[in-house]
DNA sequence: TTCATGGATAAGCTCTCTTCATGCATGCAG
DNA sequence: CTGCATGCATGAAGAGAGCTTATCCATGAA
């Protein structure tokens, strides 16, 4: 025998409805039903019942004492569910989970997150960091930022910026030994991270082939916003995104010799699951982060369920 | 857009188990469905709230904090519908509405009652009289016992015993008159309640076709059990059904001068709706019933549903 | 490594539930 | 009092939700 069927959780909604309204035809109406259904239902819980639970008359119907015993109860548990339900739809509104890059949080998101939090005010973001890639399955996460290709099966992606990369120092640094004319020169400072292959990519571009980093001595910092501070603090030469440091730049704290950029072909992407586009807080959260990199044109194209996502909409710059 | 789907019901308390249990498969067991469905469910009352419920993780499922805030008030909604129905099933069992002809319940049932409430402690009787013929569909009323012929539509009747009836008569009023020794003699006597045709009925079959009935005076009681109290106290008379009184028959206060009896076809019925023919008071009820009517047999045949009752299972006493 | 566990996905079928059409009883208006 | 409107029941037929079977994949344990 079925436990799932110990009681007809339809035929309970109905007479739930029946039961408030005294009637099957508005109870139909009110469930978008039709009169028939409703009677269909009813008959069927008193079946399960083994008891009538409305007494038919002519123009009206009316509880039976079981009827009534029922009511109350029934109404209240539909009550809590649909208390239940709402809540958590207008939860599920209210607190985004944004998972991204440390760098990308720190240099960016966090500079900008304010003005979505002026667009949509009713929605409270929650943010996560790491520099793994994170599983959409596992964790509970509503949106990412990650770089890549952009194919992830089942996501769709949407590109924000290249990751370009070129070296950057301070000022102070650069003239201390008289200024960086070529690329050469920054071989005379202090590299940060000398392993990043960054820097292996930039001076090939550059034409530099004979750079010996690797008997530089190592010092990953991690996140490139740790390299960004200490190249601030003119401890050395950084690779860094330029993107990330506008303020530092303008400011004069870092300086970017050359307009050379890197690039190893990977962007960041926004992405998340393609079932939850529809989403509002998602749909909003996306539109404003592009809106963001591209004010004037909003291009997007989706990833189609389980395969090869597509990208497209040029970086902000191209080297 | 239906208002009936507000929220997807079934899904809910597909929920609920999993939540519970902490595995699909597990629900899926407890729900007699399989696990497959249970995902497609979940999946379900995820798009629904637009949310993920639970986090995936290889051997487990974890409940997302949407998932949590969820969970206990469908939990508690569900334990109060479980509740409900299981109060109104115990309720469905525990009274018994039963309906009859004030002579029938007065006369017999008063009397008997008593042994069925020892073989069914658990069964709370309440019991309505009235002379017509209940509706089912309107009254509030497991079982009735009614006379007529046997046939009522939707309804399933078994037959109690013939409505027989003969003159009655104390014996003081009896010997009154010098005793009673042919049907003529009874004339003698007044009549009470002349213009029952029971009476004509009667006398025809007793070969006295000439009793001016008409020309008495009228004197209807309404109920048969009225009249029997004016026979005992002599005040004339009465045609009578003998198996309703027993006992003053055997207190010599009433007196049954002849055997012949009359019988205008009618007979005591239970009756109850086919449909609830299963539901246990019911059953016990009328298998109690039909067991006091024939104490060695316990014939019973059903009506089909909106036609034609059967019968059979004779009398206990036939004329 | 291999096996066992637990979930996801795809395709197809079953049976529940719904609608449409109709009938019946009653109350109300003219 | 007749005719109309209301409200529920019934029967037949169709649609589609929801279930099952079959298969795959990932992970943790032996």
């Amino acid at each position: 025998m079925k436990m799932s069927k110990q009681f007809p959780l339809n035929a309970l909604r109905v007479f739930e409805a029946a039961a408030r309204l005294g009637s099957f035809t508005k109870a139909g109406d009110e469930l978008g039903m039709t009169q028939t259904a409703v009677s269909y239902q009813i008959k069927l819980l008193e079946d399960n019942v083994g008891e009538p639970l409305f007494l038919r008359r002519p123009r009206q119907i009316q509880l039976t004492r079981t009827g009534e015993m029922l009511e109350p109860k029934v109404g209240e548990a539909f009550d809590l569910l649909r208390d239940a339900m709402a809540s958590v739809r207008n939860d599920a509104e209210a607190t985004l989970l944004i998972h991204s890059t440390p760098t990308f949080a720190s240099q960016w998101l966090a500079r900008h997150l304010g003005s979505f939090q002026l667009k949509h005010p009713s929605v409270a973001v929650r943010m996560t960091t790491s520099e793994t890639i994170i599983d959409f399955n596992r964790e509970a996460v509503d949106l990412a930022i990650r770089s890549g290709t952009g194919e992830w099966p089942g996501l769709t992606s949407h590109p924000l910026m290249s990751v370009d990369f070129t070296p950057m120092l301070s000022p102070q640094l650069a003239e201390s030994i008289g200024g960086i004319h070529t690329p050469r020169d920054l071989l005379k400072l202090r590299i940060i991270d000398p392993g990043d292959p960054w820097w292996a990519h930039w001076f090939a571009a550059a034409g530099v082939h004979d750079a010996d980093l690797a008997s530089r001595p190592a010092s990953r910092l991690g996140a490139q916003s740790f390299e960004a501070r200490a190249a601030i603090a003119g401890q050395g030469v950084a690779i860094l995104t330029p993107e990330f440091y506008p303020d530092d730049i303008a400011l004069g704290r870092l300086y970017q010799p050359f307009d050379l950029r890197g690039n190893d072909g990977h962007q960041y992407w926004v992405v998340y699951q393609t079932a939850r586009r529809h989403s509002p807080k998602i749909k909003g959260f996306r539109d404003w982060l592009l809106g963001e990199f591209s004010p004037s044109e909003g291009t997007t194209i989706n990833a189609d369920r389980g395969h090869l996502a597509t990208h497209l909409s040029r970086p902000r710059e191209a080297t």
